[in-house]
DNA sequence: TTGTATGCGTTATCAT
DNA sequence: ATGATAACGCATACAA
C-alpha cells in the first residue's frame, strides 16, 4: 500500500500490478484488455482492497448515481413506506439514495433542494409543501402528491377515484347518509381530490353528503363537536363517514365510540392511505389503499428516464379498498 | 454563463466577477478578502446561480460531509424513527445522510458497507444482523444494538434495565406470576438482555417467572398454544407478561382476549420499544420506551467525533416506562 | 491582499 | 492493445 492509513488509489493498483493507470481504469470499467493484464490488475485490486472513489468518478463523468429523496419525515409511516420502496427501486437500478427529512419546514425544503443541487445528484424526488418551491430545471425531478409545474411530473395515488370508491363502498354496505371529514393543509395538493371524488359519487348516487373540512392546527375536538351537533336522541345523522386519512379515521372511530355509537354497526368509517399497525400488521381501519410500491417505482422510473418529452405531468395510480373492521364486512 | 445548460463553475464566477479563481474560492470559504472583491464575487455568484460542486470539494479535502446510515428498512416504525432523528442530528452538524435500506438481507448489508466505502462517506451508522459483517477500519463507524468489535462502538437502549423495569412495574401493579415472551433472531444482540434483566429482577423479588423464546419464522400460533397450555379452568397461570417488542405485545393481547382473558384486569402486558400508532399517536400498549432521539444523537456524536481513544465500546441509554392501557393504571 | 500553479482520483484522448 | 497525458472543479501553498 502506498501510504498506510490512506485508501489506495488506481495509481497504487497500477504500481502493484506493474501496469499503467489507463489499463487499470479499463479493467474496472469492463473495457476489453489483455487477459494476463486483467488478472494482474484484479489480483492487485484484491491485494490492496482497492475501492473506486465515487467522488472522483462523479467529478469526471458528471454523474453521481445518487438521487436525492426529500420527504417531510420518517415518523409518519406513509413516508417511511415511500422511502423504503423508492430506495429499493433505486438500488435495483444501481443508484443511491440521499435522504432528506424536512420536518415539514418550508425553509428546509428549499435548503434541501439546494443541497441536492450542490451535491450534483442526478435527480430529485420530493414530497413538499412549500407553495413556491424553486427547483432548478437543470436537474431531473419528480414530485409526489403536488403539481409543481415546470417539467416536474407529479406522481400520486388516484385520489379522485379513491374518494369515489369510498362512497361506493359505504353505499354498497347500506349507508344512506354520508359525511366527509378532513383536517389538513389549505394548500393545493392532489389529496384535495379525495373530497371531490367522494362528493361527485354521492351526487351521482343521489346520496346526501355533508363535508366538514378543518385546517391544520385546529383542535381535533372540533370534529367531536360537529358530530355531537348531528346527534339527536342518541342517533347520528350519518351512517357512513369517509375520513381523509387513516389517522383521522381512527380518531373519529374513537370519538364515535365515546359518543355511544357502535362502529361499524351504527356508523361505518373508511380512511385513506392503507397503513398497517407496525408497518406490516393489520389495517388500522377500513381504508382506501395507496399503491405505495407502484408510486415509488413510478417516481424512480421517471427520475431516471432520459426522455423528457411526452412525459405526462400527472400520473395517478389506481387505489384499492381494504377491509379493516370499521365497515360491515 | 460559460456553456448554457452546464452548471457554472468557479472559473465562470471568476470571469464574471473579473477576479481570479483563488479569490472566488476564498470568498466561498469565508477567508478574508478585499471588501470590493467580495461584493463583486458575491454578485457574480448570485448572477450565475452558482452552486459549489460538492464532489470536487470532497475529492480535494477527502471529506464528503456525508454519513451512510444502514438500516433494515423504513417500514418498521422504529427504524423510521431512528432515521428521522439521525438525519436531524446530522443536518444540524452540516452533514448529509446516505440512507441504505438492507431489507434484512445479509448480503445487501455487506454490499451497502462497501458502497459506503466507495462513496468515501465520512462515517457509517449501521443496524445490521450479518454476524460476520466486515467494516473497514479506515472509516469511522457506529453500530446500533449489536457489538461488532473492532473500534466500532455500539449504541443501544439499556435493554437490561428495561427488562428489570418491566418486571418491577408488573409486580408493583400486583402481578405475582410472570412470563416473558420473545420471538426473534438467535444472533447475539443487545436486545437479548431484555430477558436477562427481566429474569434477574424476578429472582431478586422472588417472583416466579417462565420464559418462552421462539425463533424468527416460528408461527405465532405457538405462543397461543403455550398460553393455552397454561390455562386451567379459564384461569391463566400468569397475571403479568413481558413481551420483547410492542408488536409481540399487541399480538399477545389479541390472543389473550381470544382466550377470554381480560387485559389488564386478568393479565397485564408490557411491550418494549415505545412505538405509537401513526408514529405520533397513542402507545400501542404499555411499554418500555427506547430513547430513540438520544440514541440517534449519540450515534451522530460518536461518528463525527475525532477522538478515537477512550471511547466506550458500548453505550446504553436509559429507558422509561409508559402506560398504554395494557397494565393497571 | 491577490493571482498562479499544482494536485486530488478518475476517465478519455491521444500516440505508440 | 497499452501507456502517457490532459482535463473535471476545487483548495491551497506559494509567488507576486
Amino acid at each position: 500500500m502506498a501510504k498506510p492509513g490512506e485508501a489506495p488509489t488506481m495509481k497504487d493498483v497500477a504500481r502493484e500490478a506493474g501496469v499503467s493507470l489507463g489499463t487499470v481504469s479499463k479493467v474496472i470499467n469492463g473495457i476489453p484488455v489483455g487477459e494476463s493484464y486483467r488478472k494482474k490488475v484484479e489480483a492487485a485490486i484484491k491485494q490492496l482492497d482497492y475501492h473506486i472513489n465515487a467522488y472522483a468518478k462523479g467529478l469526471k463523468n458528471n454523474r453521481t448515481y445518487t438521487i436525492a429523496v426529500i420527504l417531510p419525515n420518517m415518523i409518519n409511516p406513509f413516508f417511511g413506506i415511500m422511502a423504503h420502496y423508492i430506495n429499493r427501486a433505486l438500488v435495483r437500478h444501481g443508484y443511491r439514495m440521499l435522504l432528506c427529512d424536512t420536518d415539514y419546514d418550508y425553509a428546509k425544503e428549499q435548503e434541501m433542494v439546494q443541497m441536492a443541487e450542490q451535491n450534483k445528484v442526478d435527480g430529485i424526488i420530493a414530497l413538499t409543501y412549500n407553495p413556491d418551491l424553486k427547483i432548478s430545471q437543470n436537474v431531473r425531478s419528480v414530485s409526489i402528491d403536488r403539481c409543481l409545474g415546470g417539467n416536474t411530473p407529479c406522481v400520486a395515488s388516484d385520489n379522485y377515484a379513491g374518494g369515489r370508491l369510498a362512497a361506493q363502498k359505504l353505499v354498497e354496505n347500506g349507508c344512506r347518509n354520508l359525511a366527509f371529514l378532513r383536517i389538513g393543509s389549505a394548500l393545493a395538493s392532489e389529496t384535495n381530490k379525495r373530497k371531490d371524488g367522494f362528493v361527485a359519487a354521492c351526487e351521482a348516487m343521489q346520496i346526501p353528503c355533508v363535508c366538514k373540512v378543518l385546517l391544520d392546527g385546529t383542535p381535533i375536538e372540533e370534529f367531536e363537536q360537529f358530530l355531537r351537533d348531528n346527534l339527536t336522541d342518541g342517533r347520528l345523522a350519518f351512517d357512513g363517514i369517509f375520513c381523509v386519512t387513516d389517522k383521522l379515521a381512527v380518531e373519529t372511530v374513537k370519538m364515535l365510540r365515546r359518543m355511544g355509537q357502535r362502529v361499524p354497526e351504527d356508523v361505518q368509517v373508511i380512511g385513506y392511505d392503507g397503513l398497517r399497525t407496525f408497518g406490516d400488521g393489520d389495517y388500522y381501519c377500513s381504508t382506501i389503499v395507496q399503491p405505495a410500491e407502484a408510486m415509488a417505482e413510478t417516481c424512480v422510473r421517471l427520475v431516471l428516464e432520459e426522455t423528457d418529452t411526452n412525459t405526462p405531468s400527472l400520473l395517478c395510480l389506481p387505489v384499492s379498498y381494504a377491509f379493516g373492521g370499521t365497515t360491515k364486512a
